[in-house]
DNA sequence: CAGTGGTCTAGACCACTGG
DNA sequence: CAGTGGTCTAGACCACTGG
């Protein structure tokens, strides 16, 4: 079971990473040093590093070095992008209001998504608004007994999928996509115009193989649009 | 200007890959069969598989081989979807019918998007039909210097993505998602309900760096749902 | 047993960067 | 100029598979 030396130096670089021993910008130590320090030949060395530059980690540029990626994989890994991270990248204000905060047992297509039949489970309500406009209502519900102090977490100031991260992490990600009329209730809390539809997005996340949480996701299509960029060039 | 050799390699069996001489779980050449046709070394060949098998089209199973990949594991929600593939996987009837076909000079919108200022582009609108139920209607506009044969092509028989893959391979997408109401255009054509809204996905395609095709399509929200599902455990 | 992929080495030449 | 990453070679040993 001993590790192959590549993924040990792997193991260190990440290591640095996850302590902030290198921080964004930061240049790592060229191939030839790590080699020197880990007793391998440069290829080993390299082979770690392409590791994590393919993991979205470090950046090379030739001739001059290998950087610290500013951007964490963690919301490339999510895909649809985190709404806090995605507001101030417009350098606006992100704002949360919590309308609820309850434990219910929940109805039939929630338990069966969160595979939790009869068993408590926490429900969150939160508006997400860029300065003052509302652009994201988010309806969670989450498995009680896997993330028992999830309800105690203050949510104006830390984001219920930054909480379930720091707990445990994604693993497993399923996600529906539909365009729907809003209800009564959201027309109120997105302060939407009438005849406008909403996307709403669905998803259930899976730790471990465990389901921990159900989202359901609602964007005002009059001032939403979701937004991606795929190259197939490199990786 | 010269490629690489490990690219030259990768793309000669991407070619056996789209031509289909080699099929789901065919048996590729081993890495010092490939690398004795190619003059290479075995790191090389092997750097061209590694290439592929990153990018979900190759599967290795050490000490037996390297087989080619059932699915295109799809791992965006925004990624590109063959409606005609995903109908047929459902073991349903797809049927195309093509509203018009005409050459224009686009707006600046849709100029800007394929980066062609007043020179001539075409345009297609197309209905797709799961059985008898119309789920898609396609409006593609296609860049007539780079793909002048589009037009000719019988768009009932072979989809406009198909026929556009077989001309230039698609290497970058930009997607943009948002939920719509329907013109009276759409909203008959797509035979839907009042007061129902639209997914609208636009994409805009390059090939090479050069933008091939930008393509507006609905899909009727009471009847169809995006999904995905994302599984993050290796990588 | 021969064949396969996984790992690894100790070299090499290249184009390019930045001082 | 020294340093960097990008590519490449011709070997090597290993664990494992399947006939």
């Amino acid at each position: 079971m001993t590790l192959p030396k590549y993924k040990v130096i792997a193991q260190y670089i990440r290591a640095q990473l996850e302590n902030s021993t290198w921080q964004a910008g930061f240049q790592i130590p060229s191939e030839i040093s790590l080699a020197n320090q880990f007793f391998a030949s440069r290829m080993t060395a390299r082979k770690a590093i392409e590791k994590l530059v393919n993991q979205d980690l470090l950046e090379r540029t030739p001739s001059v070095g290998t950087f610290v990626k500013a951007h964490k994989a963690q919301s490339s890994i999510l895909e649809i992008k985190n709404i806090a991270e995605e507001i101030t990248l417009r350098q606006n204000q992100h704002r949360m209001v919590v309308l609820s905060k309850l434990t219910l047992i929940p109805n039939n297509a929630i338990s069966f998504a969160l595979s939790t039949p009869n068993s408590p489970t926490y429900k969150v309500v939160i508006v997400h608004y860029e300065n003052d406009t509302p652009i994201q209502l988010e309806e969670r519900y989450v498995n009680a007994d896997l993330v028992k102090n999830f309800l105690k977490q203050d949510f104006t100031k830390i984001t219920s999928h930054e909480y379930l991260s720091s707990v445990a992490p994604l693993t497993e990600a399923d996600t529906t996509l539909e365009a729907v009329m809003p209800s009564e209730f959201l027309k109120k809390n997105l302060q939407m115009p009438d005849y406008t539809p909403c996307i709403k997005l669905s998803r259930i996340t899976k730790s471990n193989g465990q389901a921990i949480s159900f989202v359901n996701l609602y964007y005002p299509a009059d001032r939403y649009k979701l937004t991606s960029h795929i190259n197939v060039t490199d990786s």
